[in-house]
DNA sequence: CCCAGGTTCCTTGTAGTGCAAGGATCCATG
DNA sequence: CATGGATCCTTGCACTACAAGGAACCTGGG
């Protein structure tokens, strides 16, 4: 699917939640966060967008990082939830079911 | 539920579509979307929102409007969809559709 | 007659977000 | 040593939500 202006606009905000969701299954660096997004056509970012929401995220104290030397390659900034960023991710998914239940509801009635 | 930071940034790009939704079940003036969408939560707007939203759809043609006269105040501006209105709300239903179940799915991956 | 108040319309300025484009660094390989 | 791949990041633009505030219209009391 096309990043059409509209889902560009339907995913404004959604992202952040995305990216906790991913980090608290599993450490990852940039590049692994913006594959495993990639497998959901409706999240695909690109790192334009995702290097600075890890920036906000780091400042806002939501993940913490760690080098990781690779070889082949220069070393790698992994990212990990911190304790105020799995209570953000569980904040935020209450809150996404609520905006979510209340879509559904009031695209269903506008649909008839 | 007040507007906390995370609400506001979850809804960007939805009140559009929730305004289609509105729409498409019943012509309305401006406080009356707004009413409407009080009733649900997750989906408050105050006028300052609504009203360049409004100039949006209609410089989009998305919506048409009319003037009514009224008693016991100044005339209301009627918004109804048009038919490019009606197959954007169409269009957005399903983008939301893709988007609602693959956030319920990272997200069940995410909070295990 | 007029002014106070409610209803409706709209604009302006600020902060936050997504994204394209581009640049910088590090390592291995030829 | 130069090329290419992998990784990191920044800058500038367009768009959105929102608070705050202003203007026009009508009714009703003094």
């Amino acid at each position: 699917m096309p990043t059409t202006d509209r889902t560009v606009q339907l995913r404004k905000g959604v992202l952040e939640l995305a990216i906790l969701a991913v980090l608290g299954r599993e450490e990852c660096y940039s590049i692994e966060i913006i594959e495993r997004l990639d497998a959901f056509p409706a999240l695909t970012a690109t790192p334009g967008t995702v290097y600075p929401l890890l920036a906000r995220l780091d400042k806002a104290g939501l993940v913490a990082t760690r080098w990781v030397e690779a070889g082949g390659g220069p070393p790698r900034k992994y990212y990990r939830l911190t304790r105020d960023g799995r209570a953000s991710l569980a904040e935020g998914a209450t809150a996404w079911a609520a905006l979510s239940s209340e879509m559904t509801e009031i695209l269903g009635e506008g649909l008839s």
